[in-house]
Formats: C-alpha cells, structure tokens, sequence
DNA sequence: ACCTGAACACCGTTCAAGT
DNA sequence: ACCTGAACACCGTTCAAGT
C-alpha cells in the first residue's frame, strides 16, 4: 500500500469515529469524507460499503466486549445481569448500533460478520458457566440472548431511557431465562 | 374543505398504504406525491411531518390492537403469549412501525401519540387481568411491556426472523413476568 | 383555499481525468 | 496505484405563481 494511501486511510477512520459518534452509524458519509479531507471517492475505494467502514470501527470495540464477557464468571443472578447490562451499554455505544449489529445477523456476506462472532463466541461459552451455576436454566442459545439484548438497546435508543429502565428490561429478560416454565 | 382538496387527502393515504407497505416508514415521500398524483406540495400541505402521515395510516391499526388486546381474557400463561404473539405481529406490520412507535414515547408532541396511548390503554387493563389470575406477577408497567414487545419487533425486523423465534423470545420475557426474582 | 412544480440543499455513488 | 472532484440520481422541503 502507497504511503498516502495508508495515511488517507488513517485520517478516513479517525473522521468516522468523530462522524458516527456524533451521528451514528447512519451518519452522512460526504462529512466523513470532507472531515477526512479526502474525495468521497478516495473513502469509496478504501470502504466500499458503509458497512465496511463500521465494521473496521468495532474491530477493538468487539475485543472490549470479549474480554469483558470472559472475565465474567456468570455465577450468580446479579453478576449476570451487571454483565447484561454492559452488554447493552456497549451495543449502545453508538446511535443506530444495535440495530446494524442485527441486519448482520442474517447477511452472511456483511463486513460486520466478524464483529457479531466474536461477540457471540464469548456469550456462548459465558451461557455455559451461566447454566452449569443454574442461573441459567431455560433452554436457550447466545444468538437468542444476542437478539433480546439487541431489541432492548433499539428500544431504548429510539425512546431515550435511562438507564435505570434499561436495567428493568434486562432483569426481566433475565428472570425469563432462570426460572422454569410454568405448564398450567 | 374544498372538494379537490377531500379528494386529495383520500388519493395520499391511499397510496401511502401503498408505498408504506411496499418500503416501510421510511419510504420517499416524493413517490407517495407521485402515486397519489400530486405534487410534493400539496403531500406537505395535507401531512407536515412523515409521522403525521403515518399516524393517520395507524388509525384503524389502533383500534384493532385495542379490539383484540380487549377481548383476550389473559388469565392463562398460553393466553397471554399467544396476545404478545399477536401483538408482535402488529408491530410488523409495516417495517420501520416498530422503531417509529417506540421514538413517539419519547416524543410528547409526536402525532403517534393518540395511538400509542390507545394502545398502552388497552394493554394496562389487560395487565390487570393478567396479574388478577397471577399469570404476571412481578413489578412492570404496560410502558415496559410494550418496549420489550417493540424491542423484539425490531430486532426480528432487523435479522429477518421467522415467527417461530419471535415466539420463543417473546415466551421469555413472559417468563420472566410471571416467576418470582430469586435473590441469590 | 388549494394546487403545481420549479428550486434548493443534501447525500450516495460512479468514473474520467489527473499524478 | 491512488486521488480528485465533477457528475448524476434521488430525496426532503419550501415557496412563488397559478386557479
């Protein structure tokens, strides 16, 4: 790669985390592009897609989320859900976050794919320490526990709740997957 | 109102329930213009904002969602699953109708307002009932219930679901309504 | 009183011309 | 090999001119 092609490069992602942390993952790439003092077409051929160039943003957000999830026991009820809810603070990190991370969930060919495994690889294997503590009893896979977290993040994005009310869905979300299903 | 002007309105919603249906909450104003043969202007006249449009589509979708949310008797976990089912199902029925509905909490001069309270009405009275037969026995309002219904619309919208995961999703959060919280 | 459609601003995307 | 920026299409929104 030429030197200024990785310099452009650089100043393309330093502008978008500006670009997005202010506008969110939706935000106009013309001002990305402008911020990073580069033609549109220079970001174009470095991201081809808008999802490309979101997708390189959350290669450490994806790492913070992983070790933070390793580095949770999963025990106990409470520690679960202090996990869930950095869980949701992260995936609400950025405006119009949650819901890119769920469009990728159904496109195999996303750029974002990546992002999304590394993240469910390490709910999985918390799910298990989660279910052999019983916290977690319910049958149930990361990809479920993934989507709900997700709505709850979307849903709280668009009405501007506190976190207190954030921590409420999760608590009951998470009340859902404890306890066993009564039959009558 | 003028005659023309009578007939204006009606040709707008008409295709609007065309072009909504077709691209979701979100689709060109400038086609519903062009559908319902007029010009942008006079869509602007009629509908100043896109919710006000939307809002006027919703008027018939609220009442069925209060019709039906007030004839389910909800004394039965399988009763009031099947309603969230249902209810879930509404949310979708065009895409984008979830999100929209969930940023008019937030938004106390939005134009979806009178729906979403017709909704929320129904939806208190039907908590009552559930938590009278001790199918929801846990501390929520019809508030929270709702955003967790609307946070599980958008994320099945998002990964393109199929109803049976929907269903699952949806059987965890009652699930977690209607079990006591452990306190380990 | 209402409608039309031109006009403007903004944005995503492409590509011929440059270096 | 990479960059630039003009160009095109599309869209939301406004408003002067019409009837």
């Amino acid at each position: 790669m030429r030197a200024d092609a990785v310099r452009n490069r650089e100043r393309i992602l330093e502008a978008a985390r500006v670009e997005v942390g202010l506008g969110g993952t939706e935000c106009s790439l013309d001002n990305v592009a402008k911020r990073a003092g580069v033609g549109p077409g220079t970001l174009y051929r470095h991201f081809p897609t808008r999802d490309d160039l979101v997708g390189a943003l959350l290669l450490g957000w994806a790492d913070e989320v992983r070790t933070d999830t390793d580095a949770t026991a999963g025990d106990t009820w409470d520690d679960v859900l202090e996990w869930l809810v950095r869980l949701a603070d992260h995936s609400m990190l950025y405006r119009g976050l949650a819901s890119t991370l769920a469009a990728a969930e159904a496109d195999e060919a996303s750029p974002l794919r990546t992002v999304h495994a590394v993240v469910l690889g390490a709910m999985s294997r918390l799910l298990d320490r989660a279910r052999e503590a019983g916290v977690v009893t319910v049958p149930v896979d990361a990809d479920e526990i993934s989507r709900l977290v997700a709505g709850i993040a979307m849903s709280a994005e668009q009405a501007n709740l506190a976190a207190a009310q954030v921590r409420s869905m999760l608590a009951i979300v998470l009340n859902g997957l404890t306890q066993a299903r009564p039959n009558n």
